[in-house]
DNA sequence: GTCTATAACGTGATAGAC
DNA sequence: GTCTATCACGTTATAGAC
């Protein structure tokens, strides 16, 4: 699974490097928070080339947003349409690999529901999630393993809950479940990385309970 | 359990009215993109008074985020900690009390993760998060279960990410999972209804498998 | 206590020199 | 393209009348 963001570190370009400030800053303390002048700074550059290059911060942010949107949910489709695996194969990939993403990236999927939350509608036109899920290998052959009998009848939307659930909610949660545990960073990211074989072992566990 | 907030709506003094119009707001937009003309518009009062009686929007939102906070985690011990039920009883409790409570509130998940992020310490502090968690009844029965060799081994915390995530995640990621699925705010709130009385199940398969 | 009017401030955006 | 300086505006906060 390729990394999350379309440019790279490496981009040394002006723009590529407000870009990715832009990135950084967004995605840690989401648009209505994040200040220009912080994006300026992290970039390097001065406050002027930022609005230069992208004429004001919402549209800076539309950009950043947008692609990270389409990134975030283009290496679920991936997993979901890979035709070789099989439905418990793909299970298995996509916790591992997704896991390992947001330990790269872990704002990213608390970022995604708060800003979503902002602007409900807008975002989500751009990209059609719902032709994603039901048109996905994933999704066919979900369907097709429950009329088989091999697994239970369960409404997918709990599937996705569930599944979605269990590998983001930990990243999203995280200062709340490092405090309740008491544990400290390395500790608590040991505890997620376990998920990556555990996690399919649980789904395994309610589909079939 | 009992309502999350300690302001009833019938609270009619000037004071409760803005706390109570500053908690609908910051619950909706968090902190940075709440205007405090909003609240005073929300709560039917001038600008003037918001500040005569609470001082600053920051002080104001300490006041509604220590008491979001603290009734949250306050409903969690409860549950947590009643004497006459077994783990078991209380998982199924807890699950069906909570879901009821947040198709009241649900906007709460997705604001205390927002708001932590932007503040990691200094709320946490106030509350013995830990203590709470270690000293419940449910962590001893929790405990006393794996001991017994009924529950397999796993680490507490994995079993709060789950139990915590397959509540709060559907509230948390609901425009999206409402996209995804193409489902109607009738048909998800059904769908999640439904999880109060699966997740008990799914919970003890996790736990047996 | 409650209001109107306004001050003070922070932030997004631009003008203009280089 | 990049910078410094500054403007323009929205929002928080306060002064002062009632």
């Amino acid at each position: 699974m390729k990394n999350l963001e379309s440019n790279p570190e490496n981009d040394i370009s002006t723009e590529g490097k407000i870009k990715n400030a832009a990135r950084t800053v967004f995605h840690k303390k989401g648009f209505a928070a994040a200040r220009t002048r912080d994006i300026a700074e992290e970039a390097g550059i001065n406050l002027a080339l930022l609005n230069y290059y992208f004429r004001s911060k919402e549209k800076l942010f539309n950009i950043v947003m947008l692609e990270t949107f389409q990134n975030f949910f283009a290496s679920i489709a991936t997993v979901f349409n890979d035709s070789d695996s099989s439905l418990e194969g793909k299970i298995e990939k996509f916790a591992s690999d997704y896991i390992d993403l947001l330990f790269q990236e872990p704002e990213i999927p608390l970022f995604i529901m708060s800003e979503i939350r902002n602007n409900p509608v807008e975002l989500m036109k751009r990209i059609d999630l719902k032709g994603a899920v039901f048109n996905s290998v994933f999704f066919k052959q979900y369907i097709e393993r429950v009329k088989e009998g091999k697994i239970k009848e369960l409404h997918f939307l709990h599937f996705m809950m569930n599944f979605m659930g269990l590998i983001a909610f930990p990243f999203i949660a995280k200062p709340l479940l490092k405090e309740l545990s008491g544990s400290n960073e390395e500790q608590f990211n040991e505890i997620v990385a376990e998920r990556k074989t555990l996690i399919p072992v649980w789904m395994k566990a309610i589909l079939t309970s």
